[in-house]
DNA sequence: GATGAATGAGATTTCATTCAT
DNA sequence: TATGAATGAAATCTCATTCAT
């Protein structure tokens, strides 16, 4: 029984996710994702309270997937860099593979449906990335700035790239992410 | 005769972006953009066919804009950095001043409105940034690498700390730009 | 200065009776209408109080054109078949020349703008027909049938006969227009 | 669950042409509709895509409708003016009795909403009817001319008669009936 | 008188949500 | 639980009419 909703659930979300992806927030409709999912419109209602519910839910599964991909693979016991780059690598990796979260959520955060709650929940979920600043600070291998501002950098920058690889025809092969790895790290290094 | 009012376009592009920074494009109707320009609804379609031709040509009218103002005091003679943080400079002026432009942007590229002729116009006004990266190539002074590349780094990075420290309460003090520009310097130079 | 006037006003019915002949009625508006006869909208409003007396006043000038064409050469000292045909062809020949008028007046008389007022004055203006199917009865050449149920007969048969010929590209040569004629004489016909 | 209902759209049917009927096709709304049917607005688009479909629906509905019942009866077997007279009665039964289904028809055919796929495939209907000519040309009962331009007399004299009946208030008693008759079936034959 | 921009009531259509099956 | 027809509020858009020039 439990099984059969969350797949349930995983098809409504990858729906949602698609036609955001395609038609951008606005233009999609309760109607439209459960043709995509499959299941009838009245079924949405059985898994989420409302269109609000829906989105939300959605929106904190993306953020929190994003993050546990994030730190996969990394120990801190082996030297900053390397366990730097490895996150970066996974990072890059997740946006690029599920690109239509990443449009997702650019497109969310600012539309009436999440709410500061959910806005707040995905917010504290960055304290792991604020560790990590912190710890190549202490190393002294990055620059003593504001660890948001260092953040704000690596992420804009990060999300430009997977969108404009998206768009434009270009593969992001080894060598550009390793030049475009290169880019961030000059910036942070000390 | 009453006479078509140029004034009257530019108050509704200001109440469209007024409300979709407030709102998100989803959450926005031509009523809503009636009302806050204060005139009646029908009125709207006076100046454009329909919703689609209005937030295209707004989209259009801040691309144009962004662009233009981006070179403002630019002067080819004077030495590259200078030249290069005066244009940095005055698109974080802009993008700060006009944040609802940045969000409005950001949330058409993605939805069902922008038509792929707009899109296309668009990109084209992007040449005078590949020029630039040209030129500090050519004199040696930043990186190698496709200039794509090196521009959707900037940009994505730029976005983004304009985004946060709209969010944040954080004020953007002189020593903050420099220390922001000096991560897009150190990650650009050769 | 009335000249200018009336030219105008029937630079408005023309442009009228085209658009209902295109569109129908209910596809046609004031916009429509100026734009077709090359005025504002505005200045309809100065020939008309609005699209109601408009459409009135155009369907009592269609009829009364009709019928005034209708008896044109018509001598009641000639005998009647030859009358008969001659009024006869004057209908055809009208309905046939002013198409436009045919399908308007059809497409009005159950539309919500016609005025019983209206309606009556246009009825009162079939006694001519009326009088001359007495003076046919009274010569023992046509049927003692209701005089109503007779002239229904013709116009129908006149009417359908017009717009099958224009619809169809049959065109109505005198051989077929003798053999129609030859149709309703012998349906009338003692 | 709830399934479709044939019967709704009978209703919708019928309250459309009610409708047609008493304030014309320029005169009625999809508003209008759904109130005289009993049914909210939206539930309309559950079984029409929009105003044009359904107007195209029903007139193809009042087409197939009436051909279907002219015929009822006719048996090939018996003599033919005892046949033709027949279905020239089923007609006028029928177009006294949906009497809205005349003007609806009437009103449409120079609609913007009838397509042409609509016209002509209403058109095909009339096989039959040039069917019925062509026997009594053959059995030298009726004249010789084309069968398009006789049928055209029969119809139009019809929809004439019927709408006169309707307006004026002559009832249309067995005598005046046989009266017309007779005129059409002077008209016709041999 | 002539113009056409401005209006706002009302038409068409959409869509989140409910509900009978 | 699953369905999709039904709903009606709200969105988009139209258009007869007015009004400032």
């Amino acid at each position: 029984m439990k099984r059969k909703d969350d797949k349930k659930i995983i098809q409504i979300f990858q729906a949602a996710l698609r036609l955001v992806a395609e038609k951008g927030l606005s233009g999609v409709t309760m109607g439209d994702i459960s043709r995509e999912a499959g299941i009838a419109t009245g079924t949405l209602y059985v898994y989420f309270k409302g269109k609000d519910e829906l989105i939300n839910a959605l929106f904190a599964a993306c953020r929190e997937n994003s993050v546990q991909v994030s730190f996969k693979g990394y120990n801190p016991q082996i030297p900053f860099k390397p366990g730097f780059k490895n996150i970066w690598l996974n990072i890059l990796r997740y946006k690029l593979q599920h690109f239509e979260e990443v449009i997702f959520m650019e497109q969310c955060y600012h539309s009436p449906f999440i709410t500061n709650d959910t806005r707040e929940k995905a917010l504290q979920l960055s304290a792991p990335f604020y560790a990590l600043i912190d710890r190549g600070q202490k190393e002294q291998l990055i620059k003593q700035a504001d660890a948001g501002l260092l953040l704000t950098f690596i992420i804009g920058a990060m999300n430009e790239l997977v969108k404009q690889t998206h768009y434009s025809s270009i593969t992001l092969n080894r060598s550009r992410i390793n030049t475009a790895f290169d880019l961030c790290w000059d910036a942070l290094k000390a």
